[in-house]
DNA sequence: TTGTAAGCGTTATCAG
DNA sequence: CTGATAACGCTTACAA
């Protein structure tokens, strides 16, 4: 049903059904009312592609996230959003990336800058660096630019929509999987490898998930010591490899996608640990498929960085309702469901 | 770019770039060559909207899919399609569902015929009844309409695009967490719940994918019973009674969604049995919530009449190139991230 | 307050 | 072989 014939149904021209569809310009109360009638009664929707064709106007993105090299954590998100350009492109979205060294507070607060100047139509913000993120959110806000956050949540709400894990509850399951592959009085490690003196809360929360579960899980015996490497001390790798050789180690938890370091150590030194992190990244992928990694846990940052970009092609082109929050499922990947979970990207 | 500018540049009217552009009708060689070069110069992209309002056609696809009561397993393939309805109706995809009854040839066969007479642009084909679907695979490709196959694959290769699993790995991945759950000379039972007497290939290769990885994880002395139950005899239920109250029953492996029939057992006689299934159905998702059901693999169901449906959106609107197979991931899903798989349908 | 008409980019038809 | 033109359904500016 076409505005054109609504407009016969009701005796006026098409201007007037126009008028009371979009809510502008002045229409008498009875004949507005008789057009909304017949627009419910034919449960009236407006053909997509008039309406594009006729708006001719499209839309741009910011996209703000941490550079990586291949294979890093932070290269997934990107091509999510990348295939998301490539689907949705044709339907007037377009992005443009902004990359922060997430280790320098500096490079994230000059892209924030770039990203005001631009003025984009929406932000799809990763909030590694928490306290700016939290900053330039209220300046997004202020200049009414609508804005997503992906990976993990920060304070306030005035988010468009937030896509993202539950890193407490990706904490307690890893828990879960560590506590049933070791025995019942075994030792327990976990192991926080950072270069960085941010406060990471997605480390801080999976940490804290992973006591959690400990805790609850109260019918074993079992023994549990947090360290912390970090990565700026030369010596880091040696002093990694010390901790991975003390005696009787059953498991170890490293609560990032670093957990590759720890198993090239168990791998070089024919350590028997049990070995849980996070994140499919590449050299995780070698890891888990030699079963030296017994369990990877995931949360999609593929489709986080696709989703993101949906989001705001639903919300800008297709007025549609989305989400606010969309949390992941926290997929547990092992030698024998890996193959399945490889992103398939193939962007030509 | 538009063709109008492209027809400037050349020095023709739109109707001869349109004409190559379509390959139709007749263009002087130099003209042809003149205007593809200009085409491949610009890398002109059709505007999707002026496209999809000139054209203004829609095309029907028909869904074949077993019928089925809320809370059963083909209830979610189902919703995804009509998920993909309510997002991509709006291009010009339409779809009609035929439901048979899985454990009646008949029915299917009547569908199919149905189907035939109704001509749509594309059958989305769920092949659990094998022989007939096989069958009835010969008599699409006769006519000259594309299929997808969801769930699991059938004999033959004339479908554009099959969507599902990998049946074998499944059993596999079951296996693998099944052992690692029970003592190492532990016995385990394979339980087969059936109600029709169908060949059904599924079920046989994810018993086939267990076995196997029991068969290579060698360093266990595991015991392995395969038992059937045949849902048609009225005592069923006390015969599965009787075979998990057996002796010394460490786990058992359930490789279907009935595994909820088996955990309801062990439920009521308190026995202590590890238990892995597949499928996140309602009946299902409780005992995984007590932890009565260790892990439950899921496949993805409704991502899986979601994609089919977009793979037609693809083929038949948008003219891209679509993945003639999609394995989707194996998912292990248990107490701990079971929370987080529930498909997010709200259907007003 | 209401009607009219141009224009969005593509497709398809018809006349030259 | 080529050019002109109507049509698709909607938006918007302007005229009545």
């Amino acid at each position: 049903m076409t505005i054109k014939e609504i407009a016969q149904r009701a005796n006026v021209s098409l201007g007037t059904v126009d008028r009371v569809l979009h809510k502008r310009g002045k229409v008498s109360r009875k004949t507005k009312e008789r057009i909304l009638a017949i627009l419910e009664e034919v449960d009236y929707k407006p053909n997509v592609y008039a309406r594009g064709l006729a708006l001719n106007k499209s839309f741009v993105v910011a996209a703000l996230v941490p550079d990586s090299e291949e294979g890093e954590y932070w290269e997934v998100p990107s091509l999510g959003i990348k295939r998301a350009v490539k689907n949705l492109g044709q339907f007037g979205i377009k992005v443009n990336f902004f990359y922060f060294d997430q280790n320098n507070v500096e490079s994230f607060i000059e892209r924030t800058a770039e990203v005001l100047e631009l003025e984009p139509d929406g932000v799809i913000l990763a909030p590694v660096i928490n306290f700016e993120a939290t900053k330039f959110c209220f300046k997004l806000k202020a200049k009414e630019i609508p804005f997503t956050i992906i990976d993990s949540k920060i304070h306030g709400d005035n988010y468009l929509s937030f896509i993202g894990q539950d890193s407490f509850q990706s904490g307690r399951l890893a828990a879960k999987l560590l506590v049933s592959s070791v025995p019942k009085q075994g030792k327990i490690f976990i192991i926080s490898i950072k270069n960085n003196e941010n406060h990471n809360r997605t480390l801080q929360q999976r940490i804290e998930g992973f006591k959690d579960f400990m805790l609850s899980a109260s019918n074993q015996d079992l023994l549990l010591e947090e360290i912390n490497v970090d990565q700026r001390n030369s010596d880091w790798k040696i002093n990694l490899e010390k901790i991975c050789s003390r005696k009787n180690i059953d498991g170890i938890y490293v609560p990032s996608s670093k957990v590759h370091f720890v198993a090239e150590i168990i791998f070089n030194k024919k350590l028997s640990i049990k070995l849980v992190g996070n994140d499919l990244i590449n050299n995780n992928f070698k890891y888990l498929e030699s079963g030296i990694i017994d369990y990877v846990i995931g949360q999609r940052p593929e489709n986080q960085g696709y989703m993101a970009l949906e989001n705001f092609y639903k919300f800008l082109v297709a007025k549609q309702e989305i989400s606010k929050n969309v949390f992941l499922p926290l997929d547990i990947i092992t030698k024998e469901n890996l193959m399945y979970y490889k992103p398939q990207i193939e962007l030509s």
